[in-house]
DNA sequence: TAGCCGTGGCC
DNA sequence: TGGCCAAGGCT
């Protein structure tokens, strides 16, 4: 009794599995997006924009991916080239690490693929910045392999689709929604397949007002059908952002930025910032010259306190009051046996910066401000 | 294993 | 305005 059952069960999953894949292929084949520039490129190509678009929007994505393929082709190109050149273009995109691993990974590559991107799967997850729902994507899309992939909005759609209650970040959610993915996955077409719910997550079943009436497997979708789409998938709770306060001293000799690199595993780690400190201190030009002398061995000039401004990261709040100060340097190589740097603005610009850094040395260039 | 790691667009 | 979170992975 149990076993026919069981068969029974079966042969019905494997037909529902059979009729989802069927409709998502057809539905991307007729609505998917296409034409983005990472399409149907070399593995290389995939692998980078599937790095790049992790937690990072498409339309985001697109003008840093362009740049990055035209200034490193091809993978031995992007191994000789030094981590500093690719962060700085990777500057602006933010989660740095993922440069700091694409470049190690590219490294690898040479040294134990002779240069070509491994076609393994479990060569391509050894890679470093590369996870299972990654490796996954590049497998199915560069090589046509029949992996299942689970980034947000497979988790989105799976958790709708199947009513499952519970933030998706949760490892008892996460190993139901993988353990859907995989027995939807079908035989053939994976690399439509996966492209297919990649792009229904993205454009019919949104976070906020999804569009279920266009939706290609919307008879099979309990969520809708009991009505709580719009509760699912079930947020995570979030503590309120603890909030830190900065004092970024933006150290001017003539039209020269002092800037420091941030080095190991920190925040815009890899990345030249101006000194810090990590609290507000008084703007007033003695209590700074009297900084500036101890720490920089610079005479100071003039200070002026620029507007201050909030940069949220995903786990805290800086405030940053950034202080515009004009010194006299005589020698400014001294700067580079502590790690620092004099660099023109126009250099500055073209370096590895994090944003709030390239927003204000923009704003000192357009403004001009005065000694 | 939960906290860490950026940035920008959306509502 | 501010909270939310995107084609996640690492430790």
């Amino acid at each position: 009794m149990l076993g026919s059952s069981s068969v029974l069960v079966n042969n019905q999953e494997s037909l529902h599995s059979e009729w989802f894949a069927g409709r998502i292929i057809d539905w991307q084949q007729q609505y998917g997006r296409c034409g983005l520039p990472w399409q149907g490129a070399d593995a290389y190509r995939i692998w980078l924009s599937e790095i790049m678009l992790q937690q990072t929007r498409v339309a985001t994505v697109i003008p840093y991916y362009l740049r990055f393929v035209d200034r490193f082709p091809a993978i031995p190109v992007l191994a000789a080239e030094s981590e500093e050149m690719v962060l700085a273009y990777w500057s602006g995109l933010g989660y740095y690490s993922r440069a700091r691993n694409l470049h190690s990974a590219s490294r690898i590559i040479m040294q134990q693929h002779n240069g070509e991107f491994p076609h393994q799967f479990k060569d391509i997850l050894a890679l470093p910045g590369i996870g299972r729902s990654t490796a996954a994507a590049i497998s199915a899309f560069a090589f046509h392999e029949r992996c299942a992939i689970l980034d947000g909005n497979v988790k989105r759609l799976l958790a709708r689709y199947y009513a499952i209650d519970g933030y998706p970040g949760e490892q008892k959610i996460e190993a139901m929604l993988w353990e859907k993915a995989e027995a939807l996955l079908p035989e053939k077409n994976v690399a439509i397949y996966t492209q297919g719910m990649m792009d229904l997550g993205a454009t019919i079943c949104t976070r906020s007002k999804p569009e279920c009436c266009r939706c290609p497997v919307q008879a099979g979708c309990v969520a809708h059908r009991n009505g709580c789409v719009a509760l699912l998938p079930t947020p995570r709770l979030r503590k309120k952002l603890p909030e830190r306060k900065t004092t970024f001293l933006l150290l001017r000799n003539g039209s020269d930025i002092l800037l420091e690199k941030h080095t190991g595993r920190v925040i815009w780690g890899g990345l030249w910032c101006p000194p810090q400190l990590d609290i507000q201190i008084p703007g007033d030009i003695e209590s700074v010259r009297v900084y500036c002398r101890q720490f920089f061995n610079v005479e100071v000039i003039n200070v002026l306190a620029l507007p201050k401004f909030l940069h949220t990261f995903t786990h805290f709040k800086l405030h940053i009051f950034p202080l515009l100060i004009d010194v006299a340097v005589e020698d400014t190589l001294k700067a580079q046996e502590t790690g620092m740097a004099w660099m023109g603005l126009d250099d500055a610009q073209c370096a590895a910066i994090p944003s709030p850094v390239r927003k204000l040395l923009q704003e000192i260039q357009k403004n001009c401000w005065e000694s």
